[in-house]
DNA sequence: AGTATCACTACGAAAAGTGTAGTGGAGAAA
DNA sequence: TTTCTCCACTACACTTTTCGTAGTGATACT
């Protein structure tokens, strides 16, 4: 991303915070008060973001509101394509969309699951939600890595002393037992969304 | 609800037609252009809906836009809190909540799942979407009535001369025989939706 | 019949907010 | 230095929304 300015970016920010309390965009008379400047200051601060890519403002004609909008990917939850194989971390630039989903708290992230060592729980084909951190107790559902494969998905069962169980689902999988040495948690099961109708709800990155 | 004159109706329809379509609303001054009328007519007009519950129109001030926004239950689909007893149609008045869902064809719902006679595939508590529709091929997930009892959540087998098996995907329920007389079909399994983190896309009615 | 009330429809003018143009200074980059 | 970007302001034209005003038709009361 483009640089901004100390200016641009304390508006960039408001506006981002501000839509991830209220779920909508103030007005842009108050934000200028708010922000102690006038009105065609920050339109040319709010200019200078579209061009630099960080929101969408589009003039309607004297005295029409203009279109402002901040792409999804500023305030949803990126939806990984299949099984990424690198860290997470660079995954999220490549995500295949993104969920707006309000009020979350931690960090999150969605995976659109290829496999079924996790049926009937979770399904070939379903988009399911994480938050980035290590689990509360032992027997959660993961989002795990062991070395450098591929995510997978498992419960994870705390052994004690830095061992652990990657458990499958379905029983037509086997378990397998590691080391925390070789175990990057990516993050923990929250909940999951199927079949096309839903699907519709994540915004592909325009 | 309350009776609407001729031109209300036609202001409400156009406007709930529009966010079907747009998912957005029109401005106020194309849409008065649009139905042929001046903006303060228009403007009289969405003021009564207001004050019929149709919709909601709240003043922001001279010169400033107005909050226009329709209902969820006008656009979006009814969640059924738990499982239902009377008639689906009398149920949704009921509607714990509706779910904004873009793009949907078809009459739909969705029923909060209590019991798990699908688990591990449809679990306690999960958010399931129905299309109201028979099924096209025998096998497919429905959410049906026998005789004057409870929705139920079964695979629907098709057996032929009128004669059907509801089938649980849980291996500790029966599955049990039924004939098209004693049998409602109330609708057919688009999805579904887990966790809590997704349940706050349920727009509770206000 | 006559009158009062209410809901619906409609238009003109004023108030408040928005968009554009132009000016200018401070600071960084070439 | 020159050039560019960032930042801020004034002034004015324009649009949207509101307020005030008015006519019509239905219903109910005197």
């Amino acid at each position: 991303m483009i640089r901004l300015s100390a200016m641009q970016k304390k508006v960039y920010e408001y506006l981002r915070d501000h839509f991830r309390k209220t779920g909508v965009l103030p007005d842009l008379a108050d934000l200028a008060r708010t922000l102690g400047m006038h009105y065609v200051s920050l339109k040319q601060h709010l200019e200078a973001l579209h061009k630099k890519g960080y929101l969408t403002f589009e003039s309607r004609g004297r005295g029409r509101s203009p279109i402002l909008a901040l792409p999804a990917n500023a305030t949803g939850i990126p939806v990984l394509g299949s099984i990424p194989a690198g860290p997470l971390s660079e995954a999220i630039s490549f995500a295949e969309g993104y969920l707006p989903l309000a009020g979350l708290q931690g960090d999150h992230f969605a995976l659109w699951v290829q496999g079924d060592s996790m049926a009937d729980l979770i399904q070939d084909d379903d988009v399911v939600l994480f938050e980035k951190r290590p689990p509360y107790r032992s027997g959660e559902i993961c989002a795990v890595r062991v070395q450098d494969s591929d995510v997978t998905l498992k419960y994870l069962d705390d052994l004690g002393e830095g061992r652990y169980v990657l458990r499958p689902h379905n029983p037509d999988y086997p378990a397998v037992e590691t080391s925390a040495a070789e175990l990057t948690i990516e993050g923990v099961y929250l909940g999951l969304l199927r079949g096309d109708a839903f699907r519709s709800l994540i915004q592909s990155v325009e």
